[in-house]
DNA sequence: CTACAACCTCAACATTAGTTCAGGTCAACA
DNA sequence: TGTTGACCTGAACTAATGTTGAGGTTGTAG
């Protein structure tokens, strides 16, 4: 993800940006900004020369999108909730807040994964026991098939 | 990850596990084994007829595969580590220990970055804050500007 | 002996998230 | 006017982690 920082010789401030100017803005790479517009994450209109212009909304959107990356967080999910947002107003704080709220909820829920995983890691991987009933290391098929509470020592 | 759960027609029970009998008490597919092999993760010998036979072993094996996989860690660095394992003797409790460790602690610093973003993101993303100057989300750019303690809200 | 399930190899495909490259255009500065 | 840097498109490539399929072999049950 290298940011190729252009935009030095910048074009006279105007209110929308070009591509490299996002790009060094948002420290992503041009190439994921098109990508990105591919996939519908981001939009942009062109200029008389038939390159793209942003409004600089873009920039919240674009750090939107790489925090949810961060939180593991597919793509095509981001631009689904993305497209929950307002169409045509600018987005408020409170649209924002809206759609954190969700990420923020799988978010919980993989750390609440992780640290499960990290209390068995422990107990379990060198726990030495070599029965087959018991470790469910040793024996996975007990994870899945245990379907009622009790026994789901690992996540799934 | 259809587990393709064969191992019915059993061969007379023996100490080694055929492919399929590897799948079945491991939940991976037999592809999923294949392809663990060409990787270097697990070992085989070969049966009169070129069938794969595995060491008992090998379900310990798959299944701390798996459990590494969970914690986010890739199958190469997952092959280094395995490959620590003592080669002629079976592995210890202790072993399996000493391996979980490094990984424990790669687990922590997973969770505590996503604790971290998980803070951050209920109050950045929703902030409304519009100075690009104050506001992480917005300025991705002092993120890595800042070097020292004190900004740092987002992990990179 | 014949079926049929399980196994074999090798190659191609799938998915996610982009990057790289070739070949060409546009815009600003000297 | 010419050069240069930013930009354009489309296709091909990357990496990780497997899955799918074709075409052929093995092994066990009836």
């Amino acid at each position: 993800m290298q940011a190729e920082k252009p935009q030095k010789p910048s074009r006279p401030l105007t209110q929308d940006l070009s591509v490299g100017e996002v790009a060094a803005r948002s420290g992503v790479a041009v190439s994921a900004l098109h990508f990105y517009e591919r996939e519908g994450l981001i939009r942009s209109w062109r200029s008389s020369g038939n390159q793209r212009r942003y409004a600089r909304e873009v920039l919240r959107r674009v750090a939107v999108i790489k925090v949810a990356q961060r939180t593991g967080i597919p793509l095509a999910s981001i631009r689904d909730a993305l497209a929950a947002l307002p169409d045509e107003r600018t987005p408020t704080a409170q649209d924002w807040r809206n759609l954190s709220e969700g990420w923020r909820a799988e978010l919980d829920e993989r750390i609440r994964k992780l640290t499960q995983l990290r209390d068995s890691l422990t107990g379990c991987i060198g726990c030495g026991c070599l029965s087959v009933r018991d470790c469910p290391l040793r024996n996975p098929r007990d994870e899945l098939a245990s379907e009622g509470p009790g026994a789901r020592l690992l996540e799934r």
